[in-house]
DNA sequence: ATCTATTTGTTGTTTTAGACAACAAATGTG
DNA sequence: CACATTTGTTGTCTAAAACAACAAATAGAT
């Protein structure tokens, strides 16, 4: 018998347990009114009170005797995640490391990109993050309690241990970057895909808000990674490889993708490819969905190749989503990158041909949509790592030391 | 906000939740000490006894001061499931209704299986399944609790409200299954796809048992059904339609399925064609295997269009093996029906072609194995549907009335 | 300005279920 | 047969949610 399953509980469980749906109204929503706390939970006032009380006292809520617009009647206290509790992001990628701030809030309050040379070495990013952390921790408000750290790679991570197990798109392999960074910086660190994470953060405050069950396909120049929530969690998989949406077969191509599989969807939908058609080095996905929003309206011969390339994806990727929809029934599909340029293209085709390639029953309500998030989706993703664990469990979270010591480099 | 995420927990739900607990360790494990149960669970042994006693009370379960072979010490009293609680489980096919009794520990106390022309109705199915059922609640013990009807469709279900979407097999399209059957017999029914609920039964009592993330493939006459268990949890997807692994493509072919979807998993991997290459113009799984068996070990010439047929087969189901590896990343994957006995042809290649076409990472550990359970798989895993909504909430959870009246037919 | 209805915050009490401690009971062992 | 060990039982303790009563703060009506 499995005995994780077979737990029994505590009353000091259902306190943990109380404190975390209240903190994670907070987290999710910002600011909330005591009498929305009670209503939404379904506790009694003096409950709710007793909890705030004690979030307040932990740090991690502050309580305003705010203006809160109703009918009439007594105008209830706001509560709000507090501002001096946050987790610190990192994203790595092919030629910058991000570094930023984000408060239990869910703002992002420093931001820093880091250039660095084409593929920096793994331990080359654990340097540069271990420093932009260091400068930063030294700017924040005395009182500050740090979470942890969160980071998100463009690639295959071992959750348990932190090891990234291969990141194609920078050369990486079996890079142990979660206890090399925890050793520099003396914080706790947790590691994510970044596809992953954009999922979750969709999920969480984005396009995928509301719905209990997701995929996620985000293109970028590294190719196609991907995410989905199921019945309201995460999909992990057993060490945490879940997810890897691009490398579905799909056809018999015999071209292959990144990671060395033929007629993947990653194998035949290439940002790369759309780049070459366009004659360009390289581009934002701005800059890409421009192009190909000018071919859209272009309906002349001159911009055939391009037309015919933009289908041809559009059509590989309406396949992919298509094994998704059967396999996930979902009740939503987010596309993020260049991906969203590509269903932008041609809505009405994309979802045609998700239609033809599905199953009725499972096709029939889902929606497709391009992701809402900007350029803060990867530091919100990524701090959520640390917060997760802070928001499981408010009273028994231990903080890093907030003593700082005068760091020898 | 949802509000389903955010409701707070009482005490009662801490009573129910570990009433819950102890139940399912009975359910699953047929019998336990109390001495198991305290350790497994954490609780307190007064704990234990007082939450025993309340499912005696409930008639849930029954203690025997039993022999428990521990080296020394008072022995621990045994606590079982009551066996006077009980399921029915239907199952209607293309040939046959089975409809059976099985107890809360899990034994199936009787099963008949009732012939019918091909491709019954939906409402003929219904009817016979609610006269067997009628039958064999008369013949059960006096006091015996019926906790539903649970039953297993093959073809795609809406959980909301007991439809059957489509069963292509069967040719039924948009019926009201169990809204009828509770009609019928008075009594609540659940129903759910037939592989989910094969899925689910290997992983409560099978070959995934002990795993938390499972990808189960059955094949069968009607085509290739599906289910997978994530982190613990059933997958079900929004309308509970998910899990169609057969329907997922994964080669050019024009050749279409069942569902009219062409390059799929069921497309390439039909049993129709193995029993053709055999002659045959029906057959067990047992007697199938034998034949498949027949091939691998006779090396001659004189099997060779079966010999590709097979390997032909055995190369598509990889494929798509492959593809879910990379979308679930499991601990394992359970084959049943006639895959299993693709699976046994040529072990080592089913593993080397499922390497090959997914991730090293997610693939490194992945187990691939054969089914477990047998002709009682379906009857078990039906019941497993009302029980599970015993199991959930067993001290409000409301039998169906035992007062028998003389039905009128 | 005052009164009323309404909603919310606060405080003290009650209830419930798990934890704990002490003791009795049932086994094996030397 | 004394002893150690494990388990069941019983009464007490404790923490946390519910509850009830009252005070406080608003909008709207007069």
């Amino acid at each position: 018998m499995q005995s994780r399953e077979f737990v029994g509980r505590t009353r000091e469980d259902v306190r943990q347990f109380n404190l975390s749906i209240v903190l994670r109204m907070l987290h999710f929503s910002g600011s909330v009114t005591r009498s929305q706390l009670t209503s939404i939970s379904g506790l009694n006032r003096s409950t709710i009170s007793d909890l705030v009380s004690e979030l307040e006292e932990l740090g991690l809520a502050t309580e305003t005797e705010g203006i809160s617009k109703t009918s009439s009647g007594r105008p209830s206290h706001v509560v709000s995640a507090s501002d001096s509790v946050v987790a610190f992001a990192v994203n790595p990628d092919i030629d910058a490391t991000t570094v930023g701030v984000v408060t239990l809030g869910g703002r992002v309050l420093t931001k820093r990109r880091i250039l660095t040379r084409l593929q920096p070495s793994a331990d080359q990013a654990i340097e540069i993050a271990a420093k932009a952390i260091q400068e930063m921790r030294a700017e924040l408000k005395p009182g500050t309690k740090i979470a942890g750290v969160g980071v998100a790679i463009p690639g295959q991570v071992r959750l348990a241990d932190g090891v990234v197990r291969l990141a194609p798109h920078l050369n990486w392999i079996e890079a142990p970057f979660g206890a090399k960074l925890t050793q520099l910086t003396g914080l706790p660190v947790s590691l994510d895909n970044d596809a992953s994470l954009g999922c979750r953060t969709e999920f969480n405050f984005g396009a995928a808000r509301g719905f209990s069950d997701v995929v996620y396909i985000f293109g970028g120049s590294g190719g196609i990674g991907g995410g989905a929530i199921v019945n309201g969690s995460q999909l992990r998989g057993a060490a945490g490889y879940a997810g890897e949406l691009g490398h579905v077969r799909i056809a018999d191509e015999k071209q292959s993708d990144y990671s060395g599989l033929s007629g993947t969807v990653e194998a035949l939908v290439r940002r790369d490819d759309l780049l070459e058609v366009f004659r360009l080095d390289s581009a934002t996905d701005e800059e890409l969905a421009a192009e190909i929003d000018a071919v859209r309206r272009d309906k002349t011969a001159k911009s055939k190749p391009a037309r015919k390339l933009i289908e041809r994806q559009l059509e590989s990727m309406a396949r992919g989503i298509a094994s998704f929809v059967n396999i996930f029934n979902p009740q939503v599909i987010v596309l993020a990158g260049f991906l969203s340029s590509l269903f932008e293209f041609d809505r009405e085709r994309v979802l045609a041909e998700v239609k033809a390639n599905s199953l009725d029953a499972s096709s029939e309500a889902v929606l497709i949509r391009s992701a809402e998030l900007g350029s803060d989706l990867l530091m919100i993703g990524a701090a959520e790592l640390p917060f997760a664990k802070l928001l499981a469990r408010p009273s028994q979270f231990e903080f890093a030391e907030q003593k700082r010591r005068v760091s020898s480099s």
